[in-house]
DNA sequence: AAAAATAGATAACAATGATAACTATTCTGT
DNA sequence: ACAGAATAGTTATCATTGTTATCTATTTTT
């Protein structure tokens, strides 16, 4: 019973991945239609937990470059969502802080985000997300060694 | 032992399943980084695996509109890897074939797919990758439902 | 003090996502 | 049979994203 023909073509699980990706994006988007912001969503919730982050460090947390930060901060800056307040004692780093607004709403978002991963898990037991985002884990550690 | 605060911030779901499917199409290039094409690889075993598929259900089967699957297939045609055939029968449609040079190219390229999930899944075992498949189908699902 | 490194910004270009409008062809209902 | 709707594919447009290079200002290293 070896030796079994599998040469079935299944999509690979990085296509996969990169379409769920882009529904939970998109689900995320429709429920927070409503603000006048449509992304940045999680960046924004970041600056916020830390107090006070350099965007070097955001593009860290973010495993993104630091072009696409300055995108993200020009966008949440542009609709008055953070701040760039230049640290004095390291005149080249801005630290990114969250306006008043933000604060208001980012309990909001907090909570979208949470429900659409319950959405997304509905069906699961805990058992089973919690393996999944250890699975994940080890995928991207994986894809990152090569 | 209920109520436990759980506000620690978790990088949500959609966005880790984003970044490894970019972090995989990225292994994957760099595998393949001797041919003269740089993506589109599974869109090229699908077309094969079916012999004579319209770029309609390629666009089906892909989850992207008609639009995308016209760039993927100019793409892929521009570096002669397939054709473009008019069903007779059909004059709308468009019977898309496997060049010799694919037909020579795609083992490779479906080997390097394989590989790229196999490193993905290192640490794995069957049952944990099996289980990881049906998850996301379950996500897939659950998000498509919204 | 010169050279290297770091933080951030700006610019350019290709790829992707999304939508609308278009041609050509085929199907449907009367 | 024929008008109108539907389908397959293309073209065009626009915003976003990914990537790389170059630039300024500042700080660190030596």
């Amino acid at each position: 019973m070896e030796n079994v023909q599998n040469d079935i073509l299944k999509e690979p699980v990085g296509r996969i991945m990169a379409k769920i990706g882009k529904l939970y994006q998109s689900n995320l988007r429709t429920e927070l239609s409503h603000l006048d912001i449509d992304r940045s969503f999680y960046p924004l919730l970041l600056i916020e937990s830390r107090n006070g982050m350099t965007q070097q460090e955001l593009a860290t947390e973010l495993s993104c470059d630091k072009v696409q930060v300055v995108r993200i901060i020009d966008y949440l800056s542009k609709h008055g969502y953070v701040q760039r307040v230049q640290n004095l004692t390291d005149k080249r780093k801005y630290e990114l802080t969250i306006t008043e607004k933000a604060c208001l709403l980012n309990p909001e978002i907090r909570k979208v985000i949470d429900n659409t991963s319950a959405i997304a898990f509905k069906g699961l037991s805990k058992k089973q997300v919690d393996e999944l985002y250890s699975i994940l884990n080890i995928l991207e550690i994986n894809l990152l060694s090569k």
